[in-house]
DNA sequence: CTAGTTCTGTATCGATCGATACAGAACTAG
DNA sequence: CTAGTTCTGTATCGATCGATACAGAACTAG
């Protein structure tokens, strides 16, 4: 990934690779995998499809780097929420998180990691497994930050680490489901406040 | 809609119109609209393109029969659920219909109402805007028995009915991506019923 | 300068998309 | 029987899909 490195042999790179990667993000954001062609990716990237076959490989590939890319950016609230002292502080930074990363101004509502692949045909069978396992990892990284709760005494010792986890796992993809129908981040935050009113809720 | 009719003039039509568009619907659930091809549409109702056109009008078209016939088949616990007495029995029986549409063994997972469209290129703004207005259809339906519950005493007089809709809403469809995802039925069931634990939670 | 390497732009590939033209089959009415 | 109507099967339409071939531009190394 040596781009931009001075000393480089052959023709350097007319365009910028993160820049064409963050818009190819959020074309792939707000018009799913199989929404997105080619032809609406590389003109919102600024390059002809033989550079982003070049820069990227090929439209799968660029989906992959464009959700690695929705990680550390959109999505990286759920790193830093997991760092919150308490499981109550956790879910409440997830929610809140979610919330916000799924109705800001400027960027597609909903969530990448939602909308972009949830039911596909033939061609797009990988990006879907890819955020199945997204879905996943996200969980059970909640998961085994509730059940370091119940070790340390934080949450009650017959609270359940997976339920909890699974509990908050729902409401945050069903934030991103009504985000997307057009609910505003108002209503989705004194929602998400309601449910956290009770904590833990079993 | 005088199919079958006797004494109808003109070629019967060689397919029960009924099944070929249960078949579509189950398509349309599993692939999505844009992941369902014409192709893959038309082998599994068992006729050509030629008939399907004569006999639905287009593909949207055919979209909105199969969402219909779904509202009326595997959602229709949503119309069940508002004829219980109580609010906490609307509620119960949303989630637990919810759990159970989603998660059938004769079925794809997931909702089709949540998965068929949720991003999608230009093609596919119709059925999405369809499915926005499909959904927002329900949220204002159990909203509405709120209300009722809170005129009628059932529910304490400062409990807000929107937010509260919002919330089962929320749970409705978090629980239907992560059917899509491969959650399982009692895992799902389990998570729904510690979120009613506390009702209401406002 | 030349040789070697990499990127870009144009032009186009075969495959699939949704949709339709058209001839013939299958029915009713008389 | 014939005339009129509707459905079916084949064959194919133009448009778009993701992807690539190829020539030339733009760089480094020597």
């Amino acid at each position: 990934m040596a781009t931009k490195q001075s000393g480089a042999i052959g023709r350097p790179r007319g365009f910028d690779t993160d820049q064409a990667l963050e818009r190819a993000m959020l074309v792939f954001w707000e018009l799913g995998y199989e929404g997105a062609g080619l032809a609406t990716l590389t003109e919102a990237m600024g390059i002809s499809t033989t550079s982003m076959y070049a820069a990227f490989g090929n439209k799968e590939e660029l989906f992959r780097k464009a959700l690695e890319r929705y990680t550390e950016g959109p999505s990286a609230y759920l790193t830093r929420a997991l760092e919150e002292p308490t499981a109550f502080g956790v879910a409440t930074a997830i929610l809140e998180g979610a919330v916000r990363a799924t109705t800001g101004p400027t960027h597609p509502h909903g969530c990448m990691g939602v909308q972009a692949a949830l039911a596909v045909g033939a061609s797009g069978r990988g990006p879907r497994d890819l955020l199945i396992a997204w879905r996943n990892d996200g969980h059970f990284r909640v998961r085994e930050r509730f059940q370091r709760a119940v070790d340390d005494g934080d949450l009650p010792p017959q609270a359940d680490p997976d339920l909890l986890a699974r509990y908050v796992a729902t409401l945050t993809f069903g934030i991103a489901v009504q985000a997307a129908s057009g609910v505003d981040r108002d209503e989705l935050q004194a929602m998400a406040d309601t449910a956290l009113r009770v904590w833990p809720p079993a």
